[in-house]
DNA sequence: GTAAGATTATACTGATCGGTACAATAATAG
DNA sequence: CTATTATTGTACCGATCAGTATAATCTTAC
């Protein structure tokens, strides 16, 4: 064991409660006290174990990646149809968005909304785009294999094909923030898929 | 003249100047001190003019949908042919959305995804929500005219479809507001007209 | 046992928040 | 001129913000 007093809380499971709070607050919003409360723990032990305001939230952007994302970027890769694949990736997406235990939306997306104001640091805008950016290379790199696999038209320009699924789904995002209903949402991306090339007829 | 003495700014261009605020920052990010700086006013004058910093958002939101929303409506019930029109309507707002004179992003949409935080008053909630609902039924109103005039298949549904290019448009506010090209999104545009309902075949 | 090390709870800091009291100012009304 | 009315600038209010100093508490090392 340790030397000097044991810490009497769990820092994964302190760490899923802020992220819960930045989800819904987002990082202005969501004040000290209101993240102390929600972990259970005071404000000197969240600065010894997490730093600032700051960098905790970018541990909780980095959680929510590795928790949520992730799992969505697992749906998109495994299904060998790539149409199939982008279908599914966004009902998984509408799923997560509409998920009631959920503070609603998208964390990254909510966040970049909020993002332009004034005092947000830069290191959080950055991390923003970032994932915002990656997750559209998701579906880059997906529809780049389905175009080698000769499952797209050839002349098909993937990067735009990709621009649009990923602004759908920062629609739905918005959607969902707002309080669609997972059914309605479910009915656009019924809607949505219907951009996806057809071969030559 | 009237009595007292006179107020020395111009409501309309102060008002306009806390919608910029309030655009870039969000109702709890934009500060009064924020704001009074923009407007050229000082806070007694401002609380005498427009009330608390609440019914200023609001008055900067009606002020919104009057000129930014209106100037989109017209150009969708403009143009006869309902998939030029809609078309239209969407490049419009991707001007609006990446005009580099203005904020970034659409102020509802910014607005919306600020508005979970804990601090928003209800009735900003409340305005921001049927802000929404009103643009979402202003596209439906125009494809139900479409459909009336033999411009869509016979079993189109129109709600579904409304919200599809609603939910794309939501999309688009939130790619401007991370920084995206209006190249970029003139391109999902075209990407996305793509699910206009083809006639049978 | 005692000393050392790490975490705890509490109380505090200076700054900023939204909002307002108050007195000085500038106009009209008589 | 004086009185009235409304806006102005300034200084202030209590509350809350992010962050920290301090001391009590709990553990291991010896």
């Amino acid at each position: 064991m340790e030397r000097g007093r044991p810490r009497n809380f769990d820092p994964d499971i302190a760490l899923d409660r802020a992220l819960q709070v930045f989800w819904r607050d987002g990082f202005q919003g969501a004040s000290l006290s209101t993240l102390t409360e929600a972990m259970g723990i005071n404000k000197p032990s969240l600065y010894a174990t997490f730093g600032d305001k700051e960098s905790l939230y970018l541990s909780a952007l980095k959680r929510y990646r590795e928790c949520e994302s992730a799992h969505h970027g697992q749906v998109l890769d495994t299904e060998p149809d790539a149409r199939r694949a982008v279908e599914a990736f966004l009902h998984s997406c509408v799923r997560s968005l509409t998920d009631p235990a959920k503070p609603g939306g998208c964390f990254v997306l909510n966040g970049t909304a909020d993002c332009g104001q004034v005092d947000t640091p830069a290191a959080i805008q950055v991390a923003l785009r970032q994932a915002l950016r990656v997750s559209e290379t998701m579906i880059k790199e997906r529809l780049k294999r389905a175009s080698e696999d000769g499952q797209l038209p050839a002349n098909t320009d993937v990067s735009a094909l990709a621009a649009y699924f990923f602004t759908v789904l920062s629609g739905l995002g918005v959607q969902a923030k707002s309080g669609a209903s997972r059914v309605k949402l479910f009915s656009v991306v019924g809607a949505a898929m219907r951009g996806w090339p057809e071969p030559e007829r």
